[in-house]
DNA sequence: GTTGACTTGGTACATAGGTACGGAGTCTAT
DNA sequence: ATAGACTCCGTACCTATGTACCAAGTCAAC
């Protein structure tokens, strides 16, 4: 059998934390290995991919249960296509959601900038009704 | 005294919940009215501008532990100003980094629609390192 | 004078993604 | 053989923003 390594190795390799492995392997995102005698894991070297699959895919906005999924429905390319193009619509919803509190605050500030003195503004007024 | 009402009408009268409105005062951001005899809050009708503007403030992305600042420095104009200036960048940072997150899935699926069978995946590939 | 709606305080639960801790066992180096 | 590092499992804790539930008290209408 190939080489294997235990948590603390792993954890160093792909530069995440061993309780994060750990509650990784709870949620079902890493399977556990096998335990020799010593009851320590033994990981083999291809779990160090598989965690930087998921550290990938969170980086692409993926939640760790959407992850799960992916492996759920032991995925393609196809399968992944349309996981990343849903993802797509979502981000740029947030983005335009986010985008509209930009113009709003924007304005707010500008409207202070011109139309306000201390003892009277307009905006916060109208935050109140 | 002015007219005053239980904490069901106000809430009717914002469109949120009691409980809430509860939440709320046990944060700090409303004031627990004095309570009469029957220990039912009695709340000036001013306590539906301060929910409005607690709602408004969240709409522009503050979040519950900001507006209670707001309070704390019995913020005027400039104060606001400053804030909001603050929340400006953050919200700015925020799409930066989801439009990033855009970018990065549309090449991935510009890629899967041109380059990929069900076979072979090179962006999922990619992904494992 | 009873029924139904409302309110009270306190607590538990929920999401998402971890982090922290504690006592016990094990491995490694000297 | 002993110190220090590592690992085990289970559980509690964290942020943020609420939601849900409970038993008990109160109010308004008929």
């Amino acid at each position: 059998m190939g080489k294997t390594m235990t948590i603390g190795k792993l954890a160093n390799a792909v530069g995440i934390s061993v309780e994060t492995i750990r509650f990784y392997e709870r949620k079902g995102l890493v399977i556990q290995p096998e335990k020799p005698l010593n009851g320590f894991r033994q990981y083999p070297v291809s779990t160090i991919s598989r965690l930087k699959f998921i550290i990938n895919a969170k980086g692409l906005g993926f939640t760790l249960n959407e992850i799960r999924t992916l492996d759920d429905l032991s995925y393609g390319c196809k399968m992944f296509h349309d996981l990343a193009s849903t993802k797509l619509d979502e981000i740029r919803n947030e983005i335009s959601h986010l985008q509209a509190i930009e113009n709003n605050l924007t304005k707010i500030i500008d409207h202070c900038n011109s139309d306000c003195n201390d003892e009277h503004c307009g905006i916060i007024e109208n935050m109140h009704s």
